[in-house]
DNA sequence: CTGAAAGCGCTTACAG
DNA sequence: CTGAAAGCGCTTACAG
């Protein structure tokens, strides 16, 4: 069918600008250290024969791709979606390009992606959250590939991460719970195991609990996928708990509109019979009706400057250093403040 | 900081199990091309040392990357994520490993994508659409890049595509909402320019509009970027028409959902006041009050099926066919039937 | 400032 | 079935 036109190699370009290969090469990497009137004959070459460096030869010359690696636990969740399309913007920008993979939320699954971008070729990796096997870890710095862990905010890791404090935006969401007078609360977690930010977010629920003389074992929490489904199955379920909770807080705000489908389900008003709240802020939040009071998290921003903050250490700028983001709870009409 | 541990090479493990790096390379790619005990012996030393295969120097001598390109408008349209996602999948449990970049709808943009994902060796790419400049295709062939048009059905191109019908779907839900006695109908359509789906789908709008020997010219039109605040902003103008319309229809979900939080602020109700629709059928549509009537795409399987499809090529088998998945209307609340 | 040449680590005809 | 060796197309010390 499409006949392979002969593709020009370093070679070509060098014998029609009437060089070296070494001084085409320098003129394409490092074009100050060609003198003008060279390097122009050799761009006129490059033009007139349409010469793309090959990428195979520069890798393996280089020892670079220029790419790196982003394993997600899923595309379909709001805020992977857009943290993920900030940071392949911001790689764009500095000329590196995205390979994505996805684990489902099995660290099993995560190992095997991260073994093949690096397989692939990847100069760095950017991983969600920082709760894995230290045998990875020592993988990955036995071929010294920088990581970085974003979603979370842990100054004091061995690896950057760029994020925030989830255990306490939590904390400071269910303190106004409290503030507003609830007392019965119940939770819909995310599954904690293999994701340390649904644990720590159910630990910033047990803080502000216990902060404020409550029993922080009492409280009825369900762990469940982050499904809408899931959150309205698991908010039928905690609305047995006796005594009835007068809020159900949520992981995140796919699972406080499940929450919320099932309130209606069951006729419940929202917040007038119970109170709800979710995490993160993504749109379907400020959609639904009631809006959902919830913990905006800069999910755009947070992608870009883990791009930056990846690609300085690939590029041995830039000191590692972690970097915190600002989270805000958003008080909206799903929660009633009773002592109104 | 990390010291590089000295990385094993093909010539290591040869050394080691007493072999030419020939027949190391034969058990890795084609182990039934070496003798058992051989083999055995390899594999042995393969373990022993911890050895993967450098990246760039299989690419250059293999001349394949086993990497798959995406190029898409943007992944936080949840339509992208979710096709994206689906693609990726399927990708990985074929061996190959998926490069992203996106487009934000801008031809431009999307043309130094493509050029930057053939640059890292992409052997094979997806892009969503099928209207561009052909001298990109041109340049695709020269370098005998197969290419995938994703979210369109267009079975007389030169290359496949995996998709739908845009314009036929938009004509059955057309023809719901006349058979439903709309007679005063306008259109909130995403920006034509250099996007075929957006473009196909007002055409859907003006053949049903046609068929009823309805004026398909009169039919008030406003193009806006698929957000929800423009799809607000384009509800309000569009209610000033003359006559005022009884339903807005829109290119997809999003603005949908934008022409009902307009209708809210101007204190309309729907359907009972007007009738709004949408497109694509994402979870939104069916999570906001009231529900929204539009056309359901299945958009993961369009995402793994054009994995398989462009793979197929990539590998040299199938023959390459473009692929048909139906659509198909989904009546829900946000549709009032004027004839009952 | 520029060139000759080694070297990066694989794969793959070609022999045997 | 296995090996010796060429070759893939760059980059980069090293000279000059």
């Amino acid at each position: 069918m499409s006949e392979l036109r002969d593709v020009p190699t370093l070679d070509d370009v060098a014998r029609a600008a009437g060089v070296s290969t070494a001084t085409v090469s320098r003129c394409l990497n490092s074009p100050e250290r060609v003198v003008e009137k060279t390097r122009n004959r050799v761009m006129i070459a490059v033009e007139a024969l349409g010469y793309t460096p090959n990428f195979g030869a520069r890798v393996m010359a280089a020892k670079r791709t220029f790419t790196i690696g982003a394993i997600i636990p899923t595309m379909e969740n709001a805020i992977f979606a857009r943290g993920l399309q900030a940071f392949q913007e911001e790689l764009h920008a500095r000329g590196y390009t995205l390979l994505v993979a996805s684990s489902a939320y099995q660290p099993k699954i995560e190992e095997e992606q991260i073994r093949s971008l690096v397989a692939r070729g990847a100069d760095g990796l950017l991983l969600i959250g920082h709760d894995r096997d230290p045998a990875m870890y020592e993988y990955l710095r036995s071929r010294s590939i920088p990581v970085l862990s974003a979603w979370v905010y842990l100054p004091d890791s061995d690896q950057p991460t760029v994020g925030f404090d989830n255990r306490g935006s939590m904390r400071e969401l269910a303190q106004k719970v409290i503030d507003f007078g609830h007392r019965h609360i119940a939770l819909i977690s995310g599954i904690t195991q293999g994701n340390d930010r649904a644990a720590a977010r159910l630990e910033g629920l047990r803080d502000a609990l216990r902060e404020n003389g409550l029993d922080a074992d009492a409280v009825p929490v369900i762990e469940t996928p982050y499904e809408i489904e899931s959150g309205a199955q698991a908010f039928r379920t905690l609305m047995q708990s006796d005594p009835r909770p007068s809020v159900v807080m949520c992981g995140n705000d796919v699972l406080a509109v499940g929450a919320l489908r099932g309130a209606r389900e069951m006729g419940l008003s929202v917040p007038e019979d119970v109170s709800i709240t979710g995490f993160d802020d993504i749109e379907l939040a400020r959609i639904v009706t009631p809006q959902i009071t919830t913990v905006h998290v800069p999910h755009r921003e947070m992608g870009r400057i883990a791009a930056q903050t990846l690609i300085d250490i690939v590029e041995k700028r830039g000191n590692g250093a972690s970097v915190e983001l600002k989270s805000s709870v958003q008080i909206r009409e799903s929660l009633r403040d009773l002592t109104a």
